[in-house]
DNA sequence: AGAAAGCGTCTCCCCCAA
DNA sequence: CTAGTTGGGGGAGACGCT
């Protein structure tokens, strides 16, 4: 049941974190309704927000227009995920005095592990630490497995702590809604409910091989999870898969042009990360969101792994032209996957165009870094005469 | 009825080779 | 010779989370 015999598994969550932290910043804004998400005069959804705006029914993922309506009077803020990313590091550094066994999960939130009988202590101390040294809230659960540390935490929330026992399953999970379990969304939700599923213990109980049939391979964790069982382990270093931008447009587009200026911008967003973290990757995707909202993902796997802005450019304008269909465009996105560490250093592979363009790439990001981001400008078109030289690549 | 971000990962399906 | 199997890679979309 546990996933590493005799360790007590943590997982720590910061409450309402980007509300948090701008309530924590602003004076003026706490006690009141806090709504952070995409900026207010765009197109948006919420992506965090303070728990005196979720007692409006306000919540994650809702439309900014449909929160405003539901509570006028609330601070909507833009996200600044910098300054929240800064925060999360500091945080971090929290955990580490007290394990190195620890899985960020994402900007908030991360399991750690502990020796048996440490978790509750240690949880009791980081919250406690958390709290007066960078005045944030944040939440803890404590038990075998990282499911129920999960559950565990969600039952303390806001700013609580729990333990959970394998025996305390059927009396405090069961009675949840089936949604409750981490991985399950809307999709799988209704897919449950056309089942006559709808908590968790009616999930539980159910025979696993018709869940299977249902759910596929997802079912079978989901109803492992039910039961309480989970033997995912702590996963301390993943590498990502892969580095991607997306954006959508404030008003949605009609001018190829304007969409693929875009696609540039996001390119060398994408191409700087990956530099930055010595990354390349084999396979370039492109995301259209159409105005109707009709999504398409297009990709393309290349020989080798690529990090240059040029590169990948190339690569994502011609999945856009084959594939733009009719205008108005929504959003546009680009997305590199299939990377790969070892390459970066490894020149020799390169053909002679190839490595101008990762220079050329290196000395853009120098110049930006040294005199901002708006120092330089790549040119959206591609003439003639270099694009047929890149063919014989 | 109308409005719906920006990430990232996972799963399903297809094709190919053995 | 044909059909089925398996495993890997690629492509597309589903899905979940903050």
């Amino acid at each position: 049941m546990s996933a590493i015999k005799g360790h007590e598994i943590l997982l720590c969550d910061l409450d309402a974190f980007f509300a948090s932290v701008e309530q924590r910043d602003h004076p003026e804004y706490r006690e009141k309704p806090v709504i952070v998400g995409g900026r207010p005069d765009q197109r948006g959804v919420v992506a965090a927000c303070s728990y005196e705006a979720r007692k409006y029914g306000v919540h994650s993922g809702m439309p900014i227009s449909r929160a405003e309506k539901l509570c006028p009077d609330a601070v909507f803020l833009p996200v600044d995920i910098e300054r929240y990313r800064c925060v999360s590091a500091e945080v971090f550094a929290i955990y580490e005095r007290f394990t190195a066994q620890i899985e960020k999960v994402s900007i908030d939130e991360a399991y750690l592990a502990l020796p048996a009988e440490k978790g509750f202590e240690t949880a009791r101390k980081i919250r406690k630490t958390v709290k007066q040294e960078l005045g944030l809230p944040i939440s803890a659960g404590v038990s075998v497995n990282k499911l129920l540390a999960k559950m565990a935490c969600e039952l303390a929330k806001p700013d609580g702590i729990k333990m959970l026992r394998p025996e305390d399953v059927p009396k405090e999970i069961w009675r949840l809604p089936v949604k409750e379990l981490p991985g399950v969304g809307p999709h799988t939700e209704k897919k449950l409910k056309q089942a006559g599923i709808k908590t968790i213990g009616q999930l539980a109980k159910f025979p696993k091989n018709r869940i299977i049939k249902m759910l596929g391979s997802v079912g079978e964790s989901l109803h492992e999870f039910a039961n309480g069982i989970d033997t995912r382990e702590i996963e301390t270093e993943q590498e990502p898969k892969s580095i991607g931008e997306e954006t959508t447009f404030p008003k949605d587009v009609y001018d190829r042009e304007k969409a693929l200026t875009t696609l540039l911008k996001l390119t060398e967003q994408v191409g700087y990360r990956l530099r930055r973290k010595k990354l390349m990757g084999r396979t370039v995707t492109i995301k259209i969101r159409f105005g109707d909202f009709r999504t398409i993902t297009r990709s393309r796997t290349l020989e080798e792994a690529v990090d240059a802005d040029g590169t990948i450019y190339r690569i994502a304008r011609e999945l856009f032209l084959s594939n733009c269909g009719k205008p108005p465009w929504r959003l546009v996105g680009v997305q590199v996957s299939n990377l790969d560490k070892g390459s970066y250093e490894q020149v020799s592979l390169f053909s002679s165009i190839e490595k101008k363009e990762r220079q050329l790439s290196k000395v853009i990001d120098e110049i930006r870094e040294r005199y901002g981001r708006d120092a330089v400008k790549r040119a959206t078109l591609i003439s003639r005469k270099e694009s047929s030289e890149q063919k014989r690549l």
